[in-house]
This record gives structure tokens, sequence and C-alpha cells, in this order.
DNA sequence: GTTGCGATTGCCT
DNA sequence: GGCAATCGCAACT
């Protein structure tokens, strides 16, 4: 029996698995395990965007930039940040997402490391620009289905898992949205 | 056509 | 803790 709070999935993710709300599969994907091309590794951090959240890119309907959030469920979503930083969010019901902020490096960690210039394990996937720098992620990634390779999602850990506001928004800040691996030391910030 | 700024990071004090 | 870097997008004239 797996306690209450506590992620824990046998199976690959489905194309069911994404098709709800972004706030359950935000949880529910903690402790899977993401690699593309190989590298990759446990995800202990993420963030729930929905369609009716002034935060969200799609908040405004479809553009040009968020397509891919409306491409329909397990597709990536791939953005540029302040004009250098690629972020991966998984596509969930229309117009919502779950932005992936943090791995605990598992696979390929050698590759990760040349990327990202550091060996330093706690930094190599701690955040979202960093760990889309360690996968390798670019514009090229946007839009491609997560049950594809280049990517690979699987079962990996079971972790309980903490709630925290999101980070790095200026709008509908305060929220509950941001999920974590309790005590993970690989998040990008500690949860309160 | 122009302008302001962002779901970040790394370097500096 | 503060702040510059850097550019594509979307809002606005």
């Amino acid at each position: 029996m797996v306690p209450e709070g506590s992620s824990a999935l046998r199976d690959t993710p489905g194309q069911d698995f994404f098709a709800r709300d972004a706030r359950a599969v935000a949880a529910a994907m903690i402790g899977l395990e993401l690699t593309v091309n190989g590298a990759g590794g446990l995800i202990v951090e993420t963030e729930a965007y929905l369609p009716d959240d002034p935060a969200s890119h799609s908040f405004r309907g479809p553009t040009a930039r968020n397509a891919a959030m409306f491409a329909g469920p397990a597709a990536s979503y791939v953005y540029l940040i302040y004009g250098r930083h690629w972020c991966l969010n998984a596509v969930c019901l229309p117009g919502s997402a779950v932005l992936i902020r943090a791995l605990e490096p598992t696979a390929g960690l050698d590759i990760m490391a040349a990327r990202r210039g550091t060996a330093d394990m706690r930094k190599l996937c701690a955040g979202p620009g960093r760990l889309a720098e360690a996968l390798g992620i670019t514009r090229a990634e946007d839009g491609l289905s997560l049950m594809a390779p280049p990517f690979a999602l699987r079962p990996g850990r079971s972790f309980s898992v903490v709630t925290g506001t999101r980070i790095g928004i200026t709008r509908a800040t305060g929220l509950p949205w941001r999920f974590g691996a309790a005590g993970s030391p690989f998040v990008s910030r500690r949860f309160g």
C-alpha cells in the first residue's frame, strides 16, 4: 500500500495519463524517469499551468509561441525564456501544461555534465533552463510527443509529494501549484 | 513598425 | 541579495 500523497506509477504513462487536470498530472509526474536520447533522470519538481490561469502562456488563447499547448495530451511544449533558456513542458488538457523544473540525474551523466559545463550533480538539472540544457532540448523538440523517441518516460521511484507556490511568475502568485519530491536535494529551490 | 518584458541563470558585491 | 544578459513574441501605435 502506497501512502497517500506519494507518487507511484507502475506503467509507462500513456495519453490518458496526460489527459487530466494539469495539477493532477504535475503531482503524478514526480518520480517518473525522463530521458532524451538516453540522458536524464527522475522528475523531482514540476509546476502546473491552466487555461484560465493568468500566469499561463495559454491565458490569452492560441498564439504562434504556445501552439503546442493546444496540440493534445502528451505533446511537448518548449519555449525560450529571457532570450537564453529553453523550458520543457508536458501538455495536458488543451491549454494546460506541466513545467518540468528539476531532475535527479540518473542517466547519461557524462554528456549532461559536458553540456552543462559542470559535474556538480546538484546543479546539473536543478531548474527548467538547466534541465533543458543538460538534456539537449531546444525549439527542435517543441510539439513532439513525449511518448516517442527521442523522449522516454517510465516508472522511476516513489516519492512523498510536497507542494509550494510557483517560482518566477508575476501574475497569479500564491497558488500552490508547484510540486516536489519531499526532501530531494535536486530541486531548484527548497520547499517551504 | 516599435516597444516592453518574461514559467532563468550566473556572476558580482 | 542585486543585477545584467539576450531575443522572440505579443501588445500596441
